[in-house]
DNA sequence: TCATTTATGTCAAGCGTTGTCATAACGGGC
DNA sequence: GCCCGTTATGACAACGCTTGACATAAATGA
């Protein structure tokens, strides 16, 4: 009863050659509605579960994908693994979840490993990874396809899915303008990551167009968590002439100038605007809510897996962002009304 | 030069037979040293590595395991997986890792699915699958190796390995006592997890040698998450008479009392102490920093990962918690001092 | 009726590895 | 110098599945 169950067993119970079961497991034409009724009754019936070794050891697909990471924000990671494991669910597909590290100088043979052992048919790179030159190099000579998820370089070379980091930052930073902002802070992401120089490109471009003479002491370099959000809080609102909000380029960062707030028993939003980015489950968590870009990780996962199972030619996609109201953000000076 | 190369080529490069590079693969005693090094030597030149399905199908073990989880929270979900991810990297061991729903019936199909296909040599077991019965019913027919992490029952049927909560809850309750509180509000955590009777129990423990009467009515359900934290931190703070500190079972439910208390303009600590459970990295980036019980969830999932890997008879093991103090208690009734 | 198309079966080869069994070389102890 | 156990290596089958070549039979259509 518990013994596994091959294909010749299906065979026998249902009366049919080997090469039949196959069939119906492989989806070929030529099978008939009653026969492939028949056999999957019989696989149903004795539990059978075709081996993925065997089917990979003799040529066909494995069936598998790997989705290879770096990232230390376990809500991306989350996020992305989700997106990744809903599309490979409904498609009957495994997901090997690989973590690495793309500093490790091993890290080219750690993926080679990974991909020559278990035949993966496929890859989906996220962030950071997608850019990492060794990495890169090995799926090249390897040949295999692969997705890349809000990739920084080379957008043309593979295909990839991601959004417009640029136009984002540009409309949080029009939203606060929009309220009467004329002084707003900026703090920049970590310098690794790609995203942070198009956040900044699009602050920028948001003064920009309105007219606002961008101001370099306004901004703060940062790295994506909480105490460098701190660090570059403290500094902006110790200025003599603070700036009536602050746009950071993700939550946790915004989290801490909202700490400092707490701290300096500044109002936010009545003294004080804050905007973030991603919008993490932080950004609900914190108060006072932020009001943040919310940006599609999982959806950009499951779009980048879609697009390498159906594995036609080069694709690119681009996800639409939403901007976040929530009450972390009000008219500058407002304290005055009160 | 991108072929794969196999184990035959191997074993030509080197001069030797098949099933000498087969031992050299794996740690075979009988293999001269000078022999093992020509081996060596060949794989390193062809870049050469053993596919895990010619592995499996052969009989021998897969060198994979399974981590099967179902948890709706980032921060717990990466932890568990970083702690078993490292051990299986540093012994060369691959991991799937496998999100199910516990609540879908075909949740036992699904982890049989797992195994058969894939053939993984053991299987770590997460809150809540620790609980589930189809899942544990299949593991038992199968009669696969397994470990459970933080499991709510049966703990002496298989290995697990676990943290004190009801211990933890009653450190923390006792730490809000020392500090001079009486009228101390309990939230419950979810009623699926067991960790929530125990926490519960660990506060009354508390009380009880303490000297505190149990009063009921400063209890509160919650689900573990921050909604429910609020709108239990309203019920708690809206009463005539208000407990001077609050112990949420969780720090996403704690951030909802914290929450409220910036609504109503409660000043935490001066006016109320808030502790919460767990050490999540919004102890930190909440304001005030929570005082928390660190729970060491990476700790015990890279323990349940030893265990299932060393593979000798049932254990348990029971790793420590500690006490992390932060800026959320002070005693009660601060405010008049100031 | 004959030629296609559709549906199934038989058979054998092969995927890359390991287990079983066989064999060979090597040291002692007598 | 012979036997024996230990050490070191090899030959070969087996694992479960897919695939291709080929055979055959039934259904379809002109």
């Amino acid at each position: 009863m518990s013994e596994r169950a091959n294909i010749k067993d299906v065979a026998e119970r249902a009366g049919v050659a080997v090469k039949t079961v196959s069939r119906v497991l492989n989806d070929h034409p030529y099978v008939r509605d009653e026969t492939r009724a028949k056999v999957e009754r019989a696989m149903k019936e004795l539990n059978f579960r075709p081996s993925v070794a065997a089917r990979i050891l003799s040529g066909a697909k494995s069936n598998q994908i790997a989705l290879i990471y770096d990232n230390h924000s376990p809500y991306y990671m989350f996020q992305i693994q989700s997106g990744c494991w809903n599309f490979c669910k409904e498609n009957g597909i495994r997901l090997l979840a690989q973590p690495v590290d793309v500093d490790d100088p091993a890290v080219g043979q750690q993926v080679r490993g990974l991909i020559t052992e278990t035949q993966v048919d496929g890859i989906v790179l996220s962030s950071p990874v997608t850019d990492c030159e060794a990495v890169l190099n090995v799926l090249d000579k390897l040949d295999i396809p692969f997705v890349r998820i809000s990739p920084g370089t080379n957008h043309a070379l593979t295909s990839s899915v991601f959004m417009d980091d640029a136009q984002a930052a540009d409309d949080i930073t029009t939203h606060l303008i929009n309220f009467g902002h004329r002084r707003i802070g900026f703090i920049k992401g970590h310098p690794n990551h790609m995203a942070s120089e198009d956040r900044l490109f699009g602050y920028r471009r948001a003064l920009d167009r309105a007219g606002i003479a961008f101001e370099p002491s306004l901004i703060e370099n940062g790295e994506f968590d909480v105490e460098s959000g701190i660090a570059a809080g403290r500094k902006l609102l110790g200025r003599r002439d603070p700036p009536t909000a602050i746009f950071a380029s993700n939550d946790d960062m915004a989290a801490g100038v909202l700490s400092v707030a707490h701290e300096r028993e500044i109002k936010v939003p009545d003294q004080l605007s804050v905007a973030g980015f991603d919008d993490t489950p932080l950004a609900r968590t914190v108060w006072p809510p932020l009001t943040s870009i919310h940006q599609p990780m999982a959806e950009l996962a499951r779009a980048a897996t879609e697009i390498l199972i159906s594995g036609g030619d080069i694709t690119h996609r681009r996800l639409p962002h939403d901007l976040i109201e929530r009450g972390s953000v009000a008219p500058p000076f407002s304290k005055d009304h009160e």
